[in-house]
RNA sequence: GCGGGUAUGGCGGAAUUGGCAGACGCGCCAGAUUUAGGUUCUGGUGUCCAACACGUGCAGGUUCAAGUCCUGUUACCCGCACCA
C-alpha cells in the first residue's frame, strides 16, 4: 500500500479538530507545561517557512510532553494591530478589520494544514475589543502608578509614514517600515517609564534560563554604568555644572568641559556668554542634524567655546574653559562632561583640534600620539598619586568627593524611556482624556474598552496627527472627573503594546471580568519555555518583561518573570544561501511543500535541516530525503512480524534510541533526534524485519515530528487506542549498554587495529588481548612498552619506545 | 571601539565533552530493476593511494591521546555604539 500522505493528513487534521484533542483546561491532577511560540503578525503574504521552523520546535516538544503526562498549554494567536494593514487600507480603501480578519483566517487554515497541536479554543487577536480592553487596562494601571506620562521631546519623525517612531524603530536614521530618512521634530508624546525598571530587569536575568548571549544582549541594551556625579562651580555665574563620569579618578587631568548644545545652562547664562551669536549658529546647525548624522557620521570633532563662562576644577581650583559640542548628548548622563584628553580618545581629539592642554594622570601610554585608556600609576593627582589600580583610585576619589561635598556615586543607564504612541489609526486607542481643568484623566475602568471608531479615511494628518483627530464624535467628550467639556487623546499605542502581555491572555482568553482569573494565573504561570526570533530578545522581550514585572509589583501576577526559558531559532535562508525575500525571489511557500511532500515531511525537514538555533539554507533535496525517510517508515508495515517484543539484537538499539530522542527533544537537538530514528530504521531494513513492539515504539518516538503518519500506522496496526493518548516510551539505562563492543587499538596514539571485547571486560584483560593481535604483536616486538591505557568501551593505547 | 558568536568533506551538519573525526541526510560514482526518464533497491564515497602518510581557519603549546584544553593569530556573522 502506498503512503498517501494527503489523505492521511486531512483525515487526522479533521479528527483532531472535531475531537478537540488539544484543548486543555486547568487540571490539578497533572503537572502543567506552558510552551509558547511568538505569535505572528497576520500579513497578506501568509505563513513563511521561517514561521514553520519556529513553531515546529515547540510543537514537537508539546506533543512529547503530553505523552509524558503533562497538561500542555500550547497556544497561538495574532499580533494584529500594525502598520502594514493600515498602509494597505490607505492604498486600497479596504478597512484593516476586513483585511486582518481575512489574513487571520488564511494563517489559521495554513497552520491547520501543518497539523499543529495548538489549542484553537484559545486563539487571541490583539486587535479585537475583548483583547485590547485589557491592553488599555494595563496602560491605565501604569498611568495610575505614574509610569505613563507625557513629555515634549525631539522625536524621530518619518515624513513618509507620517508617524513618530521610537529609537528602536528608526535604527540607522531610517524608518523601519518605509526606509525613508527620519527627521527630528519637537512634539509632546507619551512615554512609559521603563527606566524605572532598569535594576529590576537586570536583577531578573539571574532568575531565568536564557542563553548567555541573550542575557548579554539585554544587559547591553539596558547599559548600566557606574561612576560619579561631580559639581563644577561656574566662574561668572552662581550656578554649578553637574557632570557624570565613570572615571572620577582622572579628575586632576580635566582641562576643559563640554556640554550638549541643548544644555539649559547656556540660556540661563546667555548674558555672560560673549559670543552668543556664534553659539546660536552652532546650536541651529546641530538641530538640523538627525540623530543618525550626529551619532553615526562622525569624522571630525566640532564645537564652540563659551566665551566669558568658565568652570573651576573642584579638586585643584584650576579655571578651565567650557565648550559646546554635539559629541555630548543631552539624553545621557547630565548632558555635560568633564574632559580628560589624556585618557579619553574623544576628548583627546577635541583637545588637539582646539589646542587645549593635555595633562597625563595615568602613566603607561604616549599621550602625544593618542589617549591612554589602560591601567597605570597615578601621577599629578594629589591624593591619588602612587596608586596603580583603577578600582582603588576610583574608590579613593569617590571618598574624597563625598567628604568635600563636591560629588557622589552615580549610576547611569543607556536605555531610555519608551516612546509609547503612534499617530496612526490601526492600534489601541490610548484611554486618556485631556480636560482643560483636570489635566490628563484616565478613561474610567468600567468604560473599557475604549473602542477604536470606524473611519473612512485612514490617511494620517500631515502635521503628524492621528486619523482619529478628525472624528469629532470621538474627540469631543466629557471629563470623567469634573463633567466639563474635554477632548480625547487621539494617538494610539505602538505595535509592541499588544505583544507585551499576550501570553497572559492565553491562560484565560475569554474572561470578561479580568485579564485572567486568579486560578488560571496560579495554575499556568509562568511560561516554561518561550521560543522565537533573535530579533525579539531586546525590544519585545524587554518590553514584556517590564510589563510583567510591573503587574507583579501591583499584585496582578504571581511570578516576577514571564518566561523561564528562552531559545531562539536560526533563520531559514533561501536555497541560494541569502536571506529569503520577495525581491530576491527565493521565498519558499510552506503550502507548496505540503502539496508535493506532505506536512509530516515539511515538519521533519525544518527540524532536521541543521542546528535548530543556527541559520541554514533551504534545500529541496533535503526535503526529498525526509520524504524518502517517511516512505520507508510507511514501508515498515510490509516487513512487520507478529512479535510483541523487541528482538534480542534490537533491545539495546531501541533503548539507546529512546534515550537519545527523549533527551534531544528537550535540548533543542531535533536534528540528531531525527538522525537517530533514521539510523534505527536503516537497521530495521538491514535485518529484513521489524516486530510489532519495535514499530509501535518507533512510531511513538517519531510522533512529535510526524504525527499524521504515526497516528495512521498506530490505528492501522491496532497498537491500542490513539497514539496521541499513548504513553511516551521509557528506557532502561542498563539495557542501553551493548554486551560486546569494538574498541580501537592504538600504538602511540595511532590506530593500528580493532578488537571486539565484552563491554564489561577489565583493563588488563583487554590490553593482553590487544597485544596478542597479530599486527600489534609484530609492531611492539623488540620495543619497550612504556604504558598501556584502556578507556572502557572506547580504545586501547599502547605507548612504546 | 565595546559585547556575543562562528570556522569540520562537494553541501547541511554529527562527535557520549579529552578517547576510533566525518553519525544522519543531500550530492556524486558503480551495479540491479525499469521500454526510457523518474522512482526503488544494493554497494562505494575526507585527501593522496598499492601502502605509508595527511587531514577540523592559521601558528605554537599541554597530553599516552586535542575538532574539544592553553597561548597567539586571521576571517566572517550578529547586537550596541561620540554612553562620558
Amino acid at each position: 500500500m502506498k503512503y498517501d500522505f494527503s489523505a492521511i493528513e486531512s483525515k487526522w487534521q479533521k479528527f483532531w479538530e472535531d475531537d478537540k484533542t488539544f484543548e486543555v483546561g486547568i487540571d490539578h491532577s497533572k503537572p502543567k507545561y506552558y510552551a509558547l511560540v511568538e505569535f505572528p503578525y497576520p500579513s497578506g503574504a501568509g505563513l513563511h517557512v521561517g514561521h514553520i521552523k519556529a513553531y515546529t520546535g515547540l510543537e514537537a516538544l508539546s506533543r512529547k510532553k503530553r505523552l509524558e503526562g503533562y497538561n500542555v498549554l500550547f497556544p497561538m494567536g495574532f499580533d494584529a494591530f500594525g502598520l502594514p494593514a493600515e498602509n494597505y487600507a490607505i492604498k486600497t480603501g479596504v478597512h484593516p478589520r476586513i483585511s486582518t480578519d481575512k489574513n487571520i483566517a488564511h494563517f489559521s487554515d495554513q497552520m491547520k494544514k501543518v497539523g499543529y497541536s495548538f489549542d484553537w479554543s484559545r486563539v487571541i487577536d490583539t486587535s479585537s475589543e475583548e483583547y485590547y480592553k485589557w491592553t488599555q487596562w494595563i496602560f491605565l494601571k501604569m498611568f495610575d502608578h505614574g509610569l505613563a506620562f507625557r513629555d515634549t521631546a525631539l522625536v524621530n519623525y518619518c515624513p513618509s509614514c507620517k508617524v513618530v517612531l521610537s529609537n528602536e524603530d528608526s535604527q540607522g536614521g531610517k524608518c523601519d517600515v518605509c526606509h525613508s530618512d527620519i527627521v527630528q521634530m519637537p512634539k509632546e508624546v507619551w512615554y512609559l517609564r521603563i527606566t524605572e525598571y532598569c535594576e529590576k530587569l537586570l536583577e531578573g536575568l539571574a532568575r531565568v534560563d536564557y542563553p548567555a548571549y541573550v542575557k548579554a544582549q539585554q544587559e547591553n541594551w539596558i547599559g548600566k554604568s557606574t561612576g560619579a556625579f561631580v559639581d563644577f562651580q561656574l566662574k561668572g555665574s552662581e550656578e554649578k555644572l553637574r557632570i557624570y563620569t565613570t572615571r572620577p579618578d582622572t579628575l586632576y587631568g580635566v582641562t576643559f568641559m563640554v556640554i550638549a548644545p541643548e544644555h539649559p545652562v547656556i540660556d540661563r547664562n546667555a548674558k555672560v556668554i560673549k559670543n552668543m551669536p556664534a553659539v546660536e549658529d552652532y546650536r541651529a546647525e546641530c538641530a538640523k542634524k538627525t540623530e543618525f548624522e550626529r551619532t553615526q557620521l562622525v569624522k571630525d570633532k566640532t564645537g564652540v567655546r563659551l566665551e566669558g563662562l568658565s568652570a573651576i576644577n573642584p579638586v585643584n581650583g584650576k579655571e578651565i574653559p567650557i565648550y559646546i559640542s554635539d559629541y555630548v548628548m543631552m539624553g545621557y548622563g547630565t548632558g555635560a562632561i568633564m574632559a580628560v584628553p589624556a585618557h579619553d580618545q574623544r576628548d583627546w581629539e577635541f583637545a588637539k583640534k582646539f589646542g587645549i592642554d593635555i595633562i597625563e594622570v595615568i602613566k603607561g601610554g604616549d599621550i602625544s600620539k593618542e589617549a591612554y585608556t589602560g591601567d597605570g600609576e597615578m601621577i599629578n593627582s594629589g591624593v591619588l598619586n602612587g596608586l596603580t589600580n583603577k578600582k582603588d583610585s576610583i574608590e579613593k576619589m569617590l571618598e574624597f568627593l563625598e567628604q568635600k561635598g563636591i560629588g557622589e556615586k552615580g549610576v547611569q543607564y543607556r536605555m531610555k524611556d519608551w516612546a509609547f504612541n503612534r499617530q496612526r489609526y490601526w492600534g489601541e486607542p490610548i484611554p486618556i482624556i485631556h480636560c482643560p481643568h483636570c489635566g490628563l484623566v484616565g478613561v474610567p475602568y468600567d468604560e473599557l474598552p475604549l473602542r477604536l471608531p470606524d473611519v473612512k479615511n485612514f490617511e494620517p494628518g500631515t502635521d503628524g496627527e492621528s486619523p482619529l483627530a478628525r472624528i469629532e464624535e470621538f474627540v469631543n467628550c466629557k471629563c470623567p472627573k469634573c463633567g466639563g467639556d474635554a477632548k480625547r487623546e487621539t494617538d494610539t499605542m505602538p505595535q509592541w503594546a499588544g505583544s507585551s502581555w499576550y501570553y497572559l491572555r492565553y491562560i484565560d482568553p475569554h474572561n470578561d471580568s479580568a485579564f485572567a482569573s486568579e486560578e488560571a494565573k496560579n495554575y499556568w504561570l509562568p511560561v516554561d519555555w518561550y521560543n522565537g526570533g533573535n530579533e525579539h530578545v531586546t525590544r519585545h522581550m524587554i518590553y514584556s518583561q517590564f510589563w510583567h514585572r510591573f503587574l507583579y509589583d501591583i499584585g496582578e501576577v504571581n511570578t516576577p518573570e514571564p518566561y523561564m526559558k528562552r531559545t531562539c531559532i536560526g533563520l531559514v535562508l533561501g536555497p541560494d544561501g541569502d536571506k529569503m525575500s520577495k525581491s530576491k525571489g527565493n521565498v519558499v511557500d510552506p503550502l507548496d511543500v505540503i502539496k508535493v511532500y506532505g506536512a509530516d515531511t515539511l515538519r521533519t525537514y525544518v527540524l532536521f535541516m541543521g542546528d535548530y538555533e543556527k541559520a541554514a539554507p533551504w534545500s529541496e533535496n533535503g526535503v526529498t530525503g525526509c520524504k524518502r525517510f517517511l516512505d520507508r517508515v510507511w514501508g515498515l508495515q510490509d516487513i512487520l512480524t507478529g512479535s510483541e517484543e523487541y528482538r534480542a539484537e534490537f533491545t539495546s538499539k531501541m533503548h539507546r534510541t529512546i534515550k537519545k530522542v527523549t533527551s534531544d527533544i528537550d535540548s533543542v537537538k531535533y536534528n540528531t533526534a531525527i538522525a537517530s530514528l533514521m539510523t534505527l530504521i536503516n537497521d530495521f531494513y538491514s535485518s529484513g524485519a521489524v516486530t510489532r513492539a519495535e514499530l509501535r515504539d518507533f512510531c511513538i518516538l517519531l510522533y512529535p515530528f510526524a504525527p499524521h503518519i504515526t497516528e495512521e500506522i498506530f490505528e492501522a496496526q491496532k497498537f491500542g487506542g490513539y497514539i496521541h493518548n499513548a504513553k511516551w516510551v521509557s528506557y532502561d539505562e542498563a539495557l542501553c549498554k551493548e554486551d560486546e563492543v569494538e574498541v580501537a587499538v592504538q600504538i602511540n596514539g595511532k590506530i593500528r587495529d580493532k578488537l571486539t571485547v565484552s563491554a564489561e571486560a577489565e583493563q588488563d584483560e583487554v590490553i593482553e588481548a590487544a597485544k596478542a593481535l597479530e599486527r600489534i604483536a609484530a609492531e611492539i616486538s623488540g620495543k619497550q612498552i612504556v604504558k598501556a591505557i584502556y578507556v572502557k568501551g572506547r580504545l586501547v593505547n599502547i605507548v612504546v619506545r
